[in-house]
RNA sequence: GAACUUCAUCAAACGGCCGCGCGGUAUGGCGCCGAAAGGUAUUACCGUGAGGAAAGUCCGGGCUUCAGAGGGCAGGAUAGCUGAUAACGUCAGCCGCAGGUGACUGCCGGGAAAGUGCAACAGAAAUAAACCGCCUCACACGAGGUAAGGGUGGAAAGGCGAGGUAAGAGCUCACCCACUCCUAUGGUAACAUAGGUUUGCUGUAAACCCUAUCCGAAGCAACACCGUAUCGGGGAGUCUGCCCGACAUAUUCCCUCAGGUGGCACGGGAGUAAUCCCGAAGUUUUGCGGUGACGCAAAACGCAGAUAGAUGGCCGUUCACGACAGAACCCGGCUUAUCGAUGGAGUUCCUUU
RNA sequence: CGGGGUGUGGCGCAGUUGGUAGCGCGCGACGUUUGGGACGUCGAUGCCGCAGGUUCGAAUCCUGUCACUCCGA
């Protein structure tokens, strides 16, 4: 299952500033109701709801090889978490990378993004 | 064996499972998003997928656009010579200077005898000379001569000896040093060597400047096409430092309210297709030419093309335990960062034979 | 992609034809006051972002480099 990428960047200023938010060491969450959702889920030939999910990573965090390495941990711990124990769907996701990420191995990211996903109430399973 | 010099290569490897970008084949779909242009699936398989610096953006070239001749000024760049190259500020060889026992390394390495400027402090004086000293005159004050000696300074009128003199001085002479010009020899040349000749001249051109050579400008967010668009609003002309110029023209053009595709990732041809053929500032190997940079020929191999931006994750094994670091139009260099490993060539010293 | 600017005491800034590195605030000591503030006097503090070079001599000139920052498409 794909997720689309958001690219606006007022998306991402409407995430920051309204969205519901969750920080861990690694990373910070933020989640809000994607307006566009069902007119995405009907582009979409599946006919599915979807997550939008931004990655945001700053340029203090280092280089272009640092930074790259940050996105594909988010990546790989949002895509472990939601095969773990499923993501609602249908909001506008923003993984913004903290300072701690760098030198952090994916259990580690994963571990506090479904901490963070649990806590803002984004998980399927409700056990 | 030790200490070095230099050139080149590599940039952890292998296996399993899951995942990503692009291309292809099959499958699937003819729907949905959008005003339009246009965009977009699911699954399986195959192929392919970051670097030596991809970096800094310091040079050069390609490519694209600027309506249409040209000329001048300004400005900028380069700086031993000869060559290599598409071109270069790069590279190669050589010359000169400096450093090293040596292999070798470093050099923004034209002109100060075209002109202007600057040289603090110290010192008597800084491009021109009399403070002390020496000599002559004079009782003395002082006047004149003198650049051998002292002291200052980064730099003080070339060095040493002899002659000469009141004391001295290239003032004269011999030798040496530096420099200008000329000649000869060698070299394509820079230059080197030898001889003659003029002169005895501070440094600074990474101060202005002079000389020689080169340069139109802007950049893929360029630009082209489609759409907006038979609409509305705003701005101003059209080689992008300044001036001159021919003017008869050509066309209005650009921005915004709205974006998309191409450019863009080998190209062209044949074929339904697999595939085959041809071509290229690619890489490697071999051969030939050259001291070398490099050139020519043949063969083989390879071809990332993203657009919030694809190479990752987990497990296992091995080892030297993994540094610096991520393509964004393309290529040739330069500079900077970098854990280490391997190989070639060479130098000096020690020991043994 | 292109074009600029700035790095100087703890902080904010000066520093031009290259010649002993300065100002304000702050800091320390002393004086004044019963004590503090204010005021006065004195003082300390600098590899002039880093590395080379030119020059007798460099914060200043040249080359490289690092960091921060701004502008345009």
């Amino acid at each position: 299952m794909k997720n689309y990428a958001i690219k606006e960047h007022h998306l991402y200023n409407k995430a920051f500033r309204r969205g519901e938010r969750y920080v861990t060491k690694t990373v910070a969450v933020y989640v809000l109701r994607d307006y566009a959702a069902k007119r995405l889920m009907l582009a979409n030939p599946q006919k599915q709801y979807l997550n939008r999910v931004g990655l945001s990573v700053g340029k203090r965090l280092g280089g272009a090889v640092v930074r790259n390495r940050a996105k594909r941990l988010l990546r790989e711990a949002y895509r472990a978490a939601e095969k773990a124990c499923g993501i609602k769907k249908g909001f506008l996701v923003v993984l913004a990378a903290r300072d701690e990420i760098r030198g952090k191995k994916t259990a580690d990211v994963t571990r506090d993004l479904s901490r963070a996903l649990r806590a803002l109430g984004m998980t399927e399973d409700k056990s």
